[in-house]
DNA sequence: CATTGATCATAC
DNA sequence: GTATGATCAATG
């Protein structure tokens, strides 16, 4: 029994613990955990992330940082399909959208959070109920040179536009490697956010998302 | 059938 | 509402 794992005191514990998972499906490691496994994802949509979470000691909460801070780590879950690409974009963070002066790529928070990532890949096919998904062998990564670059540029393009007051203007169709897209609780959530002429307005709240592209490339790399 | 836009649970 | 964890499901 893992009972409430306490928060790694390194990489290597960490990693220690990711090994100790892998290859068990969340109803093994739920029931490690005393958790109840849900039929499907449709009300419980982060149940692999908190699963996950516990299961390694990520410090819960919904803190704007990174999932093991002492570590410089965030960890993302990964769902993946029989030919191992991902099923789903990468949520990374909010986007801001006022008190952007001053903001930088540099001292963004998606930099932040993406300079080391703990991903752990999941089975992610819907036909395979939750507590049959197995989970895969979790493993470190660090964005390189031409993915920092990519990265930079769409969250610069993205960034230019919510700071020009062009944020209703903005679709998940734009940025190569990440996008923007709502992130809220329903269609009712309304933030402030820079209109026209710098004029104060509300829209939906917005969040960054990798794309699957950058993600499976992620996974490409492992093996070459 | 892949993608975009919408949505669900939870903590504070 | 903000922010975490994400997947769902309507749409083209």
């Amino acid at each position: 029994m893992l009972n409430k794992p306490s928060s790694p005191a390194n990489e290597t514990a960490l990693m220690a613990r990711v090994t100790a998972i892998a290859g068990l499906t969340f109803g093994e490691l739920a029931e490690q955990l005393n958790v109840a496994v849900p039929n499907n994802f449709k009300r419980e949509k982060g149940w692999t992330g908190q699963l996950i979470e516990l299961a390694l000691g990520a410090s819960a909460g919904s803190k704007p940082q990174q999932d093991f801070p002492d570590l410089g780590i965030e960890l993302k879950t990964l769902p993946l399909s029989y030919n191992n690409t991902p099923l789903e974009t990468t949520y990374v963070c909010y986007a801001p959208l006022t008190g952007v002066s001053g903001l930088t790529w540099e001292n963004s928070n998606v930099k932040n959070k993406l300079q080391k990532v703990l991903w752990i890949p999941v089975q992610g096919e819907r036909e395979i109920v939750p507590a049959d998904k197995l989970i895969g062998q979790g493993f470190i990564w660090q964005p390189n040179a031409s993915e920092l670059s990519l990265l930079q540029q769409d969250w610069e393009e993205l960034m230019d536009m919510i700071c020009l007051g062009h944020v209703e203007k903005i679709n998940a169709r734009i940025g190569e490697v990440m996008q923007i897209r709502p992130k809220a609780a329903n269609g009712k959530a309304l933030t402030d956010a820079i209109g026209e002429n710098g004029s104060k307005i509300l829209t939906r709240p917005r969040g960054f998302y990798l794309r699957k592209n950058f993600t499976s490339n992620i996974l490409k790399q492992l093996f070459s």
